[in-house]
DNA sequence: GCCAACGTTGGC
DNA sequence: GCCAACGTTGGC
């Protein structure tokens, strides 16, 4: 099993909105960046762990965790002229761009803001505090999930 | 294949 | 709203 840092702009998606969804599942796209392309097609896989982080807030931080309930499979948001996440590249017979399915497991108790989180001793190493990070789903070591776990409660 | 220009991300 | 950092585009 693998755990990754996924990251929603609240004021287009939150895990609020999560909340209120049907199952409380909601499909993952939008992603239009080719190293995040290839961790949904290729290495998200069912079971997976997912922080689900509120980028572009105040205060941006970790919301509470998800399960990956559907594995890769192509954005269709791509193909559709109406859409903002719309792609002409994308083709139906050989999608660029891919997408998965999350379902909420809880919300945090405590929200873990970027700032506890960078003061984290052990979490020192996660990507997503590093200098010009702007990738939007980021692999997570168990060590760095389970800690940003154990602040949310 | 280089690289300047441009667009986007996201913390602040 | 600013702007640093980065990815993408397109002329050459």
């Amino acid at each position: 099993m693998k755990y990754w840092l996924m990251k929603s702009e609240p004021e287009v998606f939150s895990i609020d909105d999560l909340a209120k969804s049907k199952n409380q599942t909601t499909y993952w796209d939008g992603v239009r960046n080719y190293q995040a392309r290839n961790f949904l097609r290729d290495e998200i896989k069912i079971g997976d762990k997912v922080i689900f982080y509120h980028s572009n807030s105040e205060p941006p931080g970790a919301a509470g965790i998800c399960e990956v309930v559907k594995e890769g499979y192509p954005d269709f948001t791509a193909f559709d002229p109406e859409n903002h996440h719309y792609d002409p590249k994308s083709k139906m017979d050989s999608p660029t761009w891919f997408m998965v399915d999350i379902k909420l497991i809880k919300k945090f108790f405590h929200f873990v803001s970027i700032d506890e989180m960078r003061e984290n001793k052990k979490l020192q190493t996660m990507k997503l505090l590093q200098r010009g990070n702007r990738l939007s789903v980021i692999p997570l070591t168990k060590q760095e999930y389970d800690e940003i776990v154990r602040l949310g409660k």
